[in-house]
DNA sequence: GTGAAAGCGCTAACAC
DNA sequence: GTGTTAGCGCTTTCAC
């Protein structure tokens, strides 16, 4: 049957022949297990009748039921991923590398959303992650509780966390830019261009702002420099909290700051501009967790850049191939927002 | 079985029940319908039954499979979502609205990245979304073709595409801002502001541009202004081509253009300051599909603005409620990327 | 209020 | 090279 004659006959409310590979076969007087093979295209059977098969499969508009042949097969080749932090945007470019690499692997993803931070839907979400028999789940998150981590081990389905880690629990697998080197670095950058008063602006309480916190400090302490408690400013890594921060920093009690991310840089870099300051000669700004787009987002923000792209690639083989927690090497891209100072005595 | 119990025993080699419902229905003592009936909540049994199965199912580390579910209910809950373009960024806020949107209606999104325009992974790829037998598919589109549109349309599937429709074809449902208002809306405050020499920048051949270019065209026509064909340049709505397309409207011959996209706008921005010129002095910029977040990605320009979260959200109600075709409302924000001119006489 | 049983559409032994 | 058949795990009708 013709899929116009499909409409045809609806239409004029006639019986139709649903498109299953029953009916497939009794079209094509074989077996359902010939039209499974020929619809696999499994080599095991004769070139011309898999053809004709398929012609036929064609014809009637079939389309396989996923449902019914993973459960068949229990096979899902499928990847879930749960989103679970839009407030800054680098999940959008994890998400594209994953979505490129899952296609590539022939896998398919099933996307959960599951609200910023909001502890009960995500572990509602991840249930729903397991329900779906997937060969694994990549998690984007901006913090971990442990009950969601708890569901996960304890659901014998491979994950990772992408973009987040806890060393104090190694046994939870992740793949994510290394935040204590991250933050040593961007602060490292600012005291070698002379800075002293160095401000750490943006950073949450939970472990990626801790761990950046952490590479602060140790950048600081390691060159000598003392560090003022009302340096550290914290805020949700979003553009609106960069833009609120900068009144904490008005002052000028700091020379240049380490924002908490790419979004938390344009924000300070706005709200500064607009309170009518020359930058970068007022105030340095080195962000975080710039992507390769952040050219365009804030051009002018020197960036400890992380390739988010390539995380989400990564993400997909590590978990795929079953291989160890890995960390995701960052670049450092130099523009012109950071003033060299001389150095003081 | 306790949880713990079962990490135990499979590290010792033990074995394990699988958790299914025939397997709780043993241990609780009932029969597979009751624990079908528990799980789903039904009320039609004694509720502390279904408690007592529901404790036991959590007990034994229970996830519903949703392929057998799904096979056996007929039912999947399930919206496709298949992205198509990635050039620009508008697909990021409607693919956003939609996973909110469908959580609240306690429905599934599953993904599918189709490639930039590439016409046969797209083929490839609406197959594929008919395979999980959703409810329907939103196809989040730059430009579209006839083949997989005719795949769409006789699947027997509803489907809507998002952003982008053919008004030749009535019949193929679409949720979108409406080109031409927005060609004519943007050109139409240039020329109030005394602009007369207005270039249309980075749009590109197919329905979307063609329409814009329509609108712009409508726009200059009604305001009896000459329209040079040298004002229209072409490109894929990409910053990189913003970039690029700078060089074309180098030479003066406009006072003011038009951006085919947010993205478009971004990059002559950049390339027209790199060049050392001064904004909105020597050029005034209005671009289109500026989002909620250009303040952002482009802080100066003056856009026309689509709500695409909004447009995500009015997707799914649409799909799912059988709604005919509709256009989302279009706002102008302005900012200081335009400048007044003089009428000339 | 609960159980028995059919069957959703497909896959994969196994048989011939 | 192709057919037969037994499920995959769940839902749902029909009994009782």
């Amino acid at each position: 049957m013709r899929k116009d004659d499909y409409n045809k006959r609806k239409r004029l409310g006639m019986k139709v022949t649903k498109p299953t590979i029953k009916n497939i076969a009794r079209a094509a007087g074989v077996s359902t297990a010939t039209v499974s093979r020929a619809l696999a295209y499994k080599n095991n059977l004769k070139p011309a009748t898999a053809k004709r098969i398929r012609q036929i499969a064609q014809e009637m508009g079939y389309h396989k039921n996923v449902a019914a042949s993973q459960l068949a097969s229990n096979m899902t080749n499928t990847i879930a991923v749960i989103i679970n932090y839009t407030q800054t945007d680098f999940w959008i470019g994890i998400l594209n590398g994953i979505l490129h690499r899952a296609r590539e692997l022939n896998h398919q993803v099933i996307t959960f959303y599951a609200g910023d931070n909001d502890s009960r839907r995500l572990t509602q979400t991840v249930n729903e992650a397991l329900e779906h028999q997937a060969n694994g789940i990549l998690m984007i998150s901006g913090k971990m509780e442990q009950e969601q981590v708890e569901i996960l081990s304890t659901a014998h389905m491979p994950y990772r966390l992408i973009s987040i880690y806890n060393p104090e629990h190694p046994e939870h697998r992740y793949v994510s830019s290394n935040n204590v080197e991250i933050g040593e670095q961007a602060t490292n950058y600012l005291i070698k261009r002379g800075h002293r008063r160095i401000g750490l602006v943006g950073i949450d309480h939970y472990l990626t702002g801790q761990q950046r916190l952490f590479g602060y400090q140790r950048a600081m302490t390691a060159a000598g420099l003392p560090i003022n408690p009302h340096w550290i400013h914290y805020g949700d890594y979003s553009y609106q909290d960069g833009k609120k921060l900068f009144s904490a920093i008005q002052d000028g009690s700091v020379t240049a700051v380490v924002a908490g991310s790419n979004m938390i840089g344009a924000g300070l870099l706005k709200a500064a501009t607009q309170a009518g300051w020359r930058l970068p000669e007022q105030l340095s700004i080195i962000s975080i967790d710039g992507s390769d787009t952040c050219e365009l987002t804030t051009p002018e923000l020197t960036t400890v850049s992380q390739d988010f792209y390539q995380m989400g690639i990564t993400s997909v083989d590590n978990l795929l191939q079953d291989q160890p927690s890995t960390f995701i090497p960052t670049t450092l891209i130099e523009r012109d927002s950071v003033q060299p100072l001389p150095t003081e005595k």
